[in-house]
RNA sequence: UGGGGUGUAGUCAAGCGGUAAGGCAACGGGUUUUGAUCCCGUCAUGCGCAGGUUCGAAUCCUGCUAUCCCAGCCA
């Protein structure tokens, strides 16, 4: 089935680009760059940002890069840069070249740090974290000068040097910016932009003890790197002057421009590397990947697939206000691409025993249906009717409800793929519980409408004897409210959704899923999307719900 | 009380002086051996509020208001 094309929205950067294409900025090079610290893994909100920046590199020939914005070692590790390069891959984006480190560029750094000095711009300062905080000043209070912002170029340059060789203990001394200390904009009052971290870094070892700032860091690896479109989230606006500033002071290679847009928020959704990794940290998920985690690594585990998450943020608008998506939109970008491309099965989660009382017992009976009903050239596959089934608890009603077009006493409703049977009589236990219902089948009905009657339901089944045993997982939503963090007087952890997973350890599925590997995706019919998890093992499958199916008559 | 942003339907948004795109949600209807998919249709006399400029304003001007971000040696 061919691939459907995706409405792509509006992207104000995309303008912008197209503007600065119109006038021949940048020699009509566009080089973007997706930068992540590897401090956690990458969720739904980075997904956007990657989709943006590879995006707008391959709509205008351009290139995008992947860099690890690896400052803070304290924080960063292997497992993080591991984790993030998997899963930019397996959205389907190829990054320029080797996968960069801003730790690799280190020594340029340290070498525009010193300009900086030389030209006065910049001075070592021994204030004490508590002490620069007080001559910071506040919002509305300018700050004061540090006593030693007029040490002299050679002081500077000559304490930095020790620094950087190891001889002030963390904490001791710092580099800061010489700009304007009662600048209305935090930013710009002498920014710190090298700090002494006496601290073992995954990429340079233990090379260096002092490290660079984002601020001072960030913007300068983007003019190493050739970067024209450095696209980040609307908290740096403040941080522009900033950027531009490191930039026009010191020997930069190239001269990149910063955009902003709104980070994307979802409903009922915690994006926050800090709380997601509070979530695994507490285990009140089972890890980074739990399905029922917003990261990209727990929706690939879920069953979303890299074209719906694709779609997904081709579609979200790129904006400057800001504002919450539905996770429904999400869902159905995960509904769209997965009905073309899931296979059909069928799978009973509640089984009710069904005998069909005019089958004989001994006569087992193979059915060839589609395995998709629109597209024959996904081929065919193999139901095994027997007189004794399953069907779903839910696809019975003692009372039949107004438009009910399921089973029900009396009533008639087709088999999925197989024949007609009518409910003739309900066994029930003391405390009226349904445990059985005994049904004949109408011959006449095999791939064919019935002649003197009309069935409007059709129910899904497995048989009794011949099917698979396996365990789902049916996943609800992680937090019952709609903002978990937009309460000040609660902790997010507060609004979890106890009942986020529900594990029905056996449900039956149809014998042709033995077959199936882990990941495969299949579609329930009636129920929804599903995949076999990583936990399955050669006696139990384990199967994760993806999402329902749309349902308009309602749970 | 400083600075920087943003207010268009339930929600997210386009719109850039010429008479309010689109998505999701919702609601009707058609097809259907999945209450799915698919297909049709409905959904802002109005763009945070109040003035002003103009033949004409969501778009320009003035004032007001709401809301978000910034005082890490985090990014």
């Amino acid at each position: 089935m061919a691939e459907k094309t995706v409405v792509q929205a509006s992207n104000f950067v995309r303008n912008i680009i197209q503007e600065d294409l119109a006038q021949g900025k940048n020699q009509g090079l566009v080089a973007t760059r997706f930068p992540p610290e590897p401090n956690g893994y990458l969720h739904i909100g980075h997904a956007t940002s990657i989709c943006l920046n590879f995006g707008l590199a391959a709509d205008f020939s351009g290139t995008c890069t992947l860099r690890f914005d690896d400052t803070n070692p304290e924080k960063e590790s292997d497992e993080y840069i591991q984790s993030i390069k998997r899963d930019v891959e397996w959205l389907g984006f190829e990054w320029h070249g080797e996968e960069r480190y801003a730790s690799s560029y280190f020594d340029t750094l340290h070498g525009f740090a010193v300009e900086l000095i030389e030209k006065g711009l910049a001075y070592v300062c021994d204030l004490s974290p508590e002490q620069a905080r007080e001559y910071r000043g506040s919002l509305t209070e300018p700050g004061k000068n540090s006593p030693y912002r007029e040490r002299s170029v050679a002081d500077s340059l000559d304490l930095f040097a020790r620094m950087t060789a190891g001889e002030f203990a963390d904490g001791a001394k710092v580099l800061r910016a010489k700009i304007d200390m009662t600048s209305p904009n935090m930013n710009l009052r002498d920014p710190i932009i090298y700090r002494i971290r006496h601290i073992h870094h995954h990429q340079t070892g233990d090379k260096w003890c002092v490290y660079p700032m984002y601020d001072f860091c960030h913007g300068l690896s983007d003019a190493i790197e050739g970067v024209t479109h450095s696209i980040c989230t609307l908290e740096f606006e403040d941080h522009r002057p900033l950027y531009d500033w490191f930039i026009a002071n010191v020997s930069a290679p190239s001269t990149p421009r910063q955009y902003e847009f709104a980070r994307l928020e979802l409903n009922y959704t915690v994006t926050s590397k800090r709380k997601l990794k509070q979530l695994v940290d507490s285990a009140a998920v089972t890890g980074w990947d739990d399905p029922r985690m917003p990261t990209i690594s727990g929706m690939r585990r879920r069953g979303y697939t890299p074209a719906a998450l694709r779609n997904f943020c081709a579609a979200t608008p790129v904006a400057r206000s800001k504002g919450i998506t539905d996770v429904s939109r999400l869902e159905s970008a995960v509904r769209d691409d997965l009905d073309s491309k899931a296979p059909r099965a069928m799978c009973v989660l509640d089984p009710i025993k069904v005998t069909i009382t005019n089958w004989s017992a001994d006569d087992v009976k193979t059915l060839v249906v589609p395995v998709h009903p629109k597209d024959e050239t996904m081929g065919t596959r193999e139901l095994t009717w027997t007189r004794e089934v399953y069907i779903d608890r839910a696809d019975f009603a003692m009372q039949a409800p107004r438009k009910w077009k399921r089973l029900a006493p009396q009533q008639s409703a087709r088999l999925r793929g197989g024949y007609v049977v009518t409910c003739n009589q309900v066994i029930t236990d003391a405390d009226g519980k349904v445990l059985e219902l005994l049904c004949t089948y109408d011959e006449n009905t095999l791939g064919k409408k019935p002649e003197d009657y009309k069935v409007n339901g059709v129910v899904h089944w497995v048989s009794a004897s011949h099917n698979l045993p396996v365990e789902v997982r049916v996943y609800d939503r992680l937090f019952n409210d709609e903002n978990p963090d937009g309460n000040k007087e609660r902790d997010f952890t507060e609004c979890l959704n106890p009942e986020s997973l529900q594990v029905i350890s056996q449900a039956y599925a149809e014998l042709g899923l033995a077959s199936g590997t882990v990941g495969q995706q299949y579609q329930f019919e009636r129920e929804g999307y599903f995949c076999i998890d990583t936990d399955s093992t050669a006696d139990k499958m384990v199967i994760n719900r993806t999402v329902t199916l749309r349902d308009s008559w309602g749970k």
